[in-house]
DNA sequence: GCTTCTTTTTATCATTTGGTAAAAAATCTT
DNA sequence: AAGATTTTTTACCAAATGATAAAAAGAAGC
């Protein structure tokens, strides 16, 4: 909890009190691998902050393929954010790669927290919106080949590489995983 | 202006006395084909939203190659926001792809109606997280060959496809210029 | 209309990646 | 420990894409 408060401290001033609130609104939730946090065709109805473990946004192309979009680890926000605010159903998946620990915000609290916490929505659209910006940014780029690409994963996140199956890194990189093994020989 | 206004309508209500105010802080300017909105190093210092013509954002590699991450047409909110809020500096340019028309905002005109206008801060932050989340969904998908994404982009963008130049798209989809004039040649 | 410059296409060959199949290694169950 | 399952690696060949060079087409200036 407290590397909870410590992120959103990031984004401006609480006073104690604030904090506290804060943290009676959060509940500690465990995942087991593969379990989804988000699915497609639901609303999401929760936000949440990983404490441990890997997660990874994912959805299905018309070929049944399965497509790993991104990974979300300790110490971040996740959350169909905008799904989540305009609640309407999410087209993706968002699922556990390891067992894990978050905390979860039901909507209902999420939104009592912008009532009652003068500055807390100004915070709030910070995270949300640096979180998106992020994301974004640490994505494999396309213009790249797959070696290049695959080094730059492993250069935005060095913990990932021994914790979650090859498969969905190879997802990730637009890749098959049987190209993605002959780029692990090829470098080592 | 029109359209501007009816864009904004869409994430909330606003009387006539707003939108006059929100109206007298906005300019209109013209943008000459190749000249950028924004640059990288330096610090954005206004939001745009396009009237007329399309631009994109864009950035050099280590090798030097020019790299489109996004184009930005008609009707659309167009700013390296976060950098724009931090008042950081940017590390992308968002330049005019054809002659264009645009209305700007100053960053102190854009803060004023913060404090101007009630409601005005959720609802800028609605319509910047859903262009942030829709660039996302609009990019070329990473796992797709490159005659699929091409189009798919055409679906995207049917209008763009004649109007902006051909090796701009390639560095889009992620392909050498030659390549892309291959893949035309084989699908017509 | 002619020249110059830019954009787009074509062509050839090397390299990368995908598709398919199978083997090997690692993990899990009993 | 043995068997079953999952994950990762290997191998082979076909297909897609890149690199380089050059030609063709189109646009702009005079």
């Amino acid at each position: 909890m407290e590397n909870f408060i410590d992120y959103i401290l990031q984004f401006g001033h609480l006073n104690k009190q604030q904090v506290a609130l804060i943290t009676s609104k959060a509940k500690e939730v465990s995942f087991q691998k593969d379990a989804y946090f988000s699915e497609a065709g639901k609303i999401p109805k929760q936000v949440g902050f990983v404490i441990e473990g890997v997660f990874r946004g994912c959805y299905y192309n018309n070929l049944g393929d399965e497509i790993t979009r991104c990974f979300i680890s300790e110490n971040s926000l996740m959350s169909d954010y905008i799904n989540f605010e305009a609640n309407t159903a999410s087209s993706e998946y968002i699922q556990a790669c390891t067992d894990s620990k978050i905390i979860v915000f039901s909507k209902e609290s999420w939104e009592e927290l912008s009532q009652t916490i003068v500055g807390w929505d100004t915070m709030k659209n910070k995270m949300v919106q640096l979180c998106m910006y992020q994301k974004s940014r640490s994505n494999p780029v396309i213009s790249q080949d797959a070696t290049t690409r695959y080094l730059e994963f492993m250069d935005n996140h060095p913990t990932l590489i021994n914790r979650i199956p090859l498969n969905y890194i190879a997802s990730y990189l637009g890749i098959t995983q049987q190209s993605l093994s002959r780029i692990r020989k090829n470098i080592s």
